[in-house]
DNA sequence: CTTGATGTTGAAGTCAACTTGAAGTCAAGG
DNA sequence: CCTTGACTTCAAGTTGACTTCAACATCAAG
């Protein structure tokens, strides 16, 4: 039994499934805020689950934390989202769904028209070449979030 | 006008579009090999374009460094790859392609499903569950190569 | 009030795939 | 022969998203 509604970083990391130390990475990082008691521990509000829910949501999708801080900032601070917010997010999330599944697609395909002829030229083969797999790439963030790796787990070593 | 054949390392990075420090680098991992001048000055066989093509395409498809190595490892090595080699490889890559692809389709029908409701529920809503995106699931290798940025390159800064 | 589980911080480490830099060597045209 | 541009090696840096560590503080129970 708790005595209060916030939750301690334990029981949040429990709840959500990030580890604690990913918890703190991501105040720094300003995604997420906690109060504090008198001694200095960070002491959570239940809306916090929500907004893991949607860090991890968006994190599947495979947006950056830079993304993702961006995202929350749009979004009314503390209150909860309207589904007008919700609605505008997630269309521009399926958007980018499509463009790297039509991306993996093309690939697929080029990949099947190889098969036969085992060319890999390096100018006329469809795998060889740049193929905007990179789905998002502005010319800024030339780096990849080659992750999502479990986003789960026991901080336990 | 070639005196030889062989190529030099600006111009293999020139027609493969890895960058001379690329090249470099797959050398030490053992993903190429070149001979040397008496100056101790790499010199590569024209085949090694190939070879480069070859990685070029399984990097695009999301292989790692490592797994490529493994598959250059289990074809001849010197010889051309027969085309039965490479149909084996390509139907594994095919299917590396397709478990992406489904994995992607089915977090893109998450939001949708999400749309509507906003839920965003850490254990009800399908996009902020671990989901499979991971696409290969064994324990082993739990990442999503998803990307795979600008393959290119111009060399000069 | 003591104790042990939890919590805090900041710095440093990790992973993949390279790139960058420093300091020096080689190759080839004039 | 000399210059210049291309090349060499090895170490360290970069990027993102965290984790790990050390050294210390706090919380809640008993």
């Amino acid at each position: 039994m708790k005595t209060t509604d916030l939750l301690t970083v334990s029981e949040v990391a429990a709840r959500s499934g990030f580890a604690p130390s990913a918890l703190r990475f991501y105040e720094a990082q300003g995604l997420l805020s906690a109060t504090r008691t008198s001694g200095g521990q960070r002491r959570y509000e239940r809306s916090v689950l929500r907004r893991l829910a949607f860090i991890r949501a968006a994190r599947n999708i495979g947006l950056s934390l830079e993304e993702i801080a961006e995202a929350l900032a749009a979004l009314p601070a503390t209150r909860t989202p309207t589904k007008a917010d919700w609605t505008r997010l997630s269309r521009s999330w399926r958007q980018r769904l499509n463009d790297q599944i039509s991306a993996l697609i093309k690939l697929r395909d080029g990949l099947d028209s190889c098969i036969g002829c085992g060319c890999l030229s390096l100018r006329r083969c469809a795998l060889s070449n740049p193929a905007d797999v990179a789905a998002g790439g502005g010319p800024g963030a030339a780096y990849f979030p080659w992750q999502i790796r479990r986003g789960d787990r026991s901080p336990g070593r």
